[in-house]
DNA sequence: GTCTATACGTGGATAGAC
DNA sequence: GTCTATCCACGTATAGAC
């Protein structure tokens, strides 16, 4: 049985933190005050004060959720390196559609993070990378992928992959599927895929 | 003949601007104050306002300086498709590497423009992306590029340099010159270029 | 052209009542 | 768990002296 009071706290804390994140999306960080906040989710300044030691580790929070959540959701697929390349890049574009402003966010306002709070994100932000690193070292050991250097070929693709949330828009010229589609044709086309 | 009294203005309204923009781009618009500025450049906070109306025209004096200098680099190279390609894509990375700066702040502080002045750099930076696809149209008119859609591979051409911003090191394992040669290759294999 | 002084709003964060 | 009240620093911008 759910408890009766206190029922709520369970619900502000999450409800602190969408509103967090849309916030600082949408204005950044420095520019978005903690009232605002409050006000968004029908509070005063004072008890956000209940959820969060401060404006920096919230921000922090966000982060560190939103890179976890990634690297949970991709999880470490198998088979040979085509098929693995084609859904890392499905998976990538797919999932920074569907999480927009959490990606937004983890480029943005890393600068705004304090040194520790950067490095565990860069950290979370390499094993995700590394993950794409792999597939293509896999592909060139097996003679599938033409790479001259797989470190500065996963920044490529991963640049190039993100590209497409600065400007799809879902009632634009084209499909998801054909973004999809035309983009892992061109990652594979850039790395000499058969 | 240089003027003795005022002299000192022609060259305080340039470190003014260039003050601004370290110091923007480290930390971000609404990050930075204007004391902040002021003191960079030996000021107090009320000087500046013979330079500036406003902290918002300040950054968007910046961001429209920033388009105008790259369109005017670049100029409009001519030649087959093939060249006008590589020229691209040498320049764009040596020009974002050569103002870091100036391109961050240009991509990060888009969302802190008056609706007015942010329609005035997207159309400079249209422009600048049009150059971009007409050598693509060019190529693949002439049957030496393989393009499903012009307008997305233009935007992940791009995208794929303007990556290079971000981990790109002087002092990094990769010379400036390898990047510009790796990237020419692949920006020629993503479009099937021969 | 620059400075000092200042108006006035808003920032993050805390104390203590309920 | 939330609110009200408050502290104090700092924000942009302006007025007026020099």
């Amino acid at each position: 049985m759910a408890r009766r009071t206190g029922s709520s706290a369970e619900v502000t804390g999450p409800r602190i933190r969408a509103a967090a994140l849309r916030l600082f999306a949408r204005h950044g960080y420095a520019a978005v005050s903690m009232r605002q906040i409050a006000t968004e989710v029908g509070l005063q300044a004072g008890a956000l004060y209940l959820y969060t030691p401060d404006k920096q580790t919230l921000l922090f929070e966000l982060l560190r959720g939103h890179m976890e959540d990634l690297l949970a959701a991709y999880g470490t697929p198998d088979g040979p390196p085509e098929a693995r390349l084609r859904q890392f890049v499905r998976f990538h574009i797919a999932y920074n559609l569907d999480h927009a402003d959490e990606v937004f966010l983890s480029y943005m306002e890393l600068r705004n993070l304090e040194p520790a709070n950067f490095a565990v994100i860069e950290s979370l932000r390499r094993r995700y990378e590394d993950q794409l690193s792999q597939i293509l070292r896999d592909g060139a050991g097996l003679g599938a992928f033409q790479i001259a250097d797989v470190r500065l070929a996963t920044m490529a693709i991963i640049a190039m992959l993100n590209g497409v949330n600065t400007w799809y828009r879902q009632s634009g010229r084209l499909s998801r599927e054909e973004v999809l589609a035309l983009h892992e044709t061109m990652a594979k086309s850039m790395i000499g895929a058969r």
